[in-house]
DNA sequence: AAATTGATCTACTTCCCAGTAGTTTTTTAG
DNA sequence: CTAAAAAACTACTGGGAAGTAGATCAATTT
């Protein structure tokens, strides 16, 4: 971890002042630190290379480390996978969770903002969400069902809303619940073809997002 | 092959009147047969296991045979999967040209027959399809340049069909032809929910993604 | 400064799997 | 029915990767 030590250094150096003497809980966010960059190592390379392609040698060098490093913060290389599926669907779900809560004008405005607040987050985690897609198989059980029922209630929620609009006379009447699976797959589907470095800026396509998903919605 | 040998016969059942005793046609039949069951043992097991971690012993073990068996029709591990994705997009580039080939009433009709016959397409070959979206990165370069080639050929004509739409004033006109790559990602998306045992027939499912795809292009 | 503790590494073991060499079985032809 | 050819199998090699035991190094304490 040749330049471990100064990235540490940065990344706390936010927090020293809150330190209260109490070396249990800086110790853990160093603990955290290195779990978090494995985690990033490691979605970076099974994007690259798919999981079962992918040795934990290969995320050990990524980071300048050896192997037993991974093993004191990982259980094993499945632990690992585990972690980054849960990332990217949990960090999806607080937002869907924080813009449903907020207030909104019509329930129109409301998809359109989790569409894009949703929409952003699987830009941005993109590694994370397609390892999630591809790789879900090679969990232990434990770990799949727990994901699994993240994932559930994200789409029922989205279901709920895309209900909810109908009803209130917001969304086109023959347009049936089912959609949210549609609109799910727009969302999905973002990864395998947007580019960082492509002609199309991220706020460009979740404008494209925004509107595909109000039009199958039926709200034009 | 246990039962092998019984398929063998229903499956050249149907020919057997055409064959005019040249025993080459007959044997280059048995051939495709067999190669056509390992690509099928293959897709399946690749897409429940993933490519890298399905061993060709498995895959072998699935047809009742050994592993030197799978060599004796296929160069390497590699050019079963090449099969596997090279299959399911001829197949879909095949049905697309054959829809724009043929007659139709305007372009809303002409985009809602294509997308319906892929659909369909994508639907029955599921697992192709599911292992193509997963597993390209382990094609040799050689095998990805073809099948890629074949991808963008297909998108183009999707791009060009929505531009003569728009020019023809069937489509909104604020309709970017971009959004072929939302169609596109919500015919791919079908595999990964669809599934033959769930409630929704397939029929039924096509007749959804129709009204998604009309309502993106802005044919309502 | 010496000793203790904790973090990381070196150097394995063990298993698995793609691909192959050479043998056996089955089919075909004479 | 026998010999040649084709098809499939048995049994192996060689390399690679997950996971581990014990050594080394650094920090902290006394």
């Amino acid at each position: 971890m040749q330049d471990g030590g100064a990235n540490v250094k940065s990344a706390l150096a936010t927090n020293d002042a809150a330190d209260m003497g109490d070396g249990a809980s800086l110790k853990s966010e160093f603990v955290a630190f290195k779990t978090n960059r494995i985690v990033e190592a490691a979605s970076r390379l099974f994007y690259e290379r798919g999981y079962s392609s992918c040795t934990l040698d290969h995320v050990a060098a990524e980071l300048g480390v050896t192997k037993p490093f991974l093993y004191s913060y990982f259980k094993n290389k499945e632990s690992i996978l585990a972690a980054i599926c849960e990332l990217g669907i949990r960090e999806a779900l607080t937002a869907l969770e924080q813009v449903m809560a907020a207030d909104h004008a019509s329930h129109r405005d409301l998809l359109a903002q989790v569409v894009a607040k949703v929409g952003r987050i699987v830009i941005h985690r993109q590694e994370y969400v397609v390892v999630y897609q591809r790789e879900m198989k090679h969990l232990s059980s434990a770990d799949s069902d727990r994901i699994l029922r993240m994932r559930a209630s994200f789409d029922h929620q989205i279901g709920n809303l895309i209900r909810d609009g109908v009803n209130a006379g917001e969304f086109e009447a023959d347009v049936d619940p089912f959609v949210s699976v549609w609109i799910g797959g727009l969302i999905s589907w973002i990864p395998t073809w947007y580019s960082r470095k492509g002609q199309r800026s991220a706020e460009e396509v979740i404008e494209h997002l925004v509107q595909a998903s109000l039009r199958l919605a039926g709200a034009n």
